[in-house]
DNA sequence: AGGGTTATTTACCGTCTAGTACAAATTTAT
DNA sequence: ATAAATTTGTACTAGACGGTAAATAACCCT
């Protein structure tokens, strides 16, 4: 049988932490973006050398592609938790307070690297690009989706548009992350929150 | 008496129109922020090489700064006339209708290059980031000046938060920016907009 | 102990980057 | 005509870029 571990038991073993290097390049590519972060930016704040980066991570758009899936995945993130609230209402609120609290969390950049990782870029990165791109499209699928069901539920109206809903929490959700980007607080991002939940039919 | 004119009327005259050159360096800053922009794009894009370049802008930050006002001064630039409209509501309506006609406009790239020309980005792109920053700042508070206004003049209730109201429209304008840059059309951000308003005191 | 395997280090590659020196070209003023 | 002023095109610089070759080091298994 093939062993499908990713640490093998032959070899010198890694002398670094492949998730906490990952995390380090998460970092930095959300701080300085896709085209703003060179390799020397990421070898450094990770602690190894160019070529270990290479034999673990494959190359800079692959090192991006494995942070963004970190990213997402992280016990923090506040989005795939939301969509499983009970009602419509519930999921657009945990939503919106859950980004006012982390797109402002100084103990990581502020925003969101699905947002500004590479919004206006070079061709070197097309590929990342679309790939954030993509995540954010179906963010707001999956919320679009959330919302038809709600209606299927009874706790939206058969009048709603949840395409329409969807579109307005992704709006609101985005510019959240510029917001934060600009210096706004956790809690003036939570009365932001607040106001367009108002807009919000429950 | 000194002559004021930028066009002097000695020496060779210049063979291309700053202005027009300006508009087609905006254009790439536009599409690929500043970071993603080489000094090759601008030059190809602006039909001129790059000791014109310097000679005529400086070096590739103030031509990004240069450009960002020329930005700002457009004819379709909706932020300020909307200011000037008679009401808050009346102001919010323009902004926002304005923004959805204007960020999703073909004629030129999606969004705002406030918002994405330089959001995150390299320590080399600091000065132009800052800028920017610092124009969106700057449009959200003359949107609470104009609401505060408004609370003199009594077509907002006392009672209403201006800061807040402001920082909910630049969020939503800001969010609209990447919105445009996700491929959503101007009907799709006129939706929004309309959303947006239901929130708002009138 | 030795062979196989993998990671690390150092040094390097070609290409692209922002920016410039310089001479030729084109204008106005005398 | 000629001098002064300015722009233009060509060619160049020094350094940073993403990426890699090759030798060495550290581990497991027999």
């Amino acid at each position: 049988m093939s062993e499908v571990s990713c640490t093998p038991n032959v070899g010198r073993p890694r002398a670094f932490d492949m998730n906490t290097a990952l995390e380090k390049a998460l970092e930095v590519f959300w701080r300085k973006g896709y085209d703003g972060t060179s390799l020397s930016d990421l070898t450094e704040a990770m602690g190894i050398n160019k070529p270990s980066l290479y034999a673990a991570f494959g190359n800079k758009e692959q090192l991006f592609l494995k942070a963004i899936e970190l990213y997402e995945s992280r016990p923090c993130s506040f989005f795939l938790p939301a969509l499983e609230k009970p009602t419509a209402y519930q999921v657009a609120e945990h939503m919106l307070y859950g980004a006012a609290l982390n797109m402002a969390d100084q103990a990581h950049p502020q925003g969101c690297v699905v947002v500004q990782g590479a919004l206006s870029c070079s061709e070197a990165a097309a590929t990342v690009k679309e790939a954030l791109l993509n995540r954010r499209v179906e963010g707001e699928q999956k919320l679009r989706a959330r919302f038809e069901q709600a209606k299927l539920d009874g706790d939206l109206p058969a009048s709603a548009d949840a395409e329409t809903l969807a579109r307005y929490l992704g709006t609101v959700l985005q510019g959240m992350a510029i917001q934060a980007n600009n210096g706004a607080t956790s809690e003036q991002l939570r009365q932001v929150a607040e106001m367009t939940l108002q807009a919000f039919p429950r």
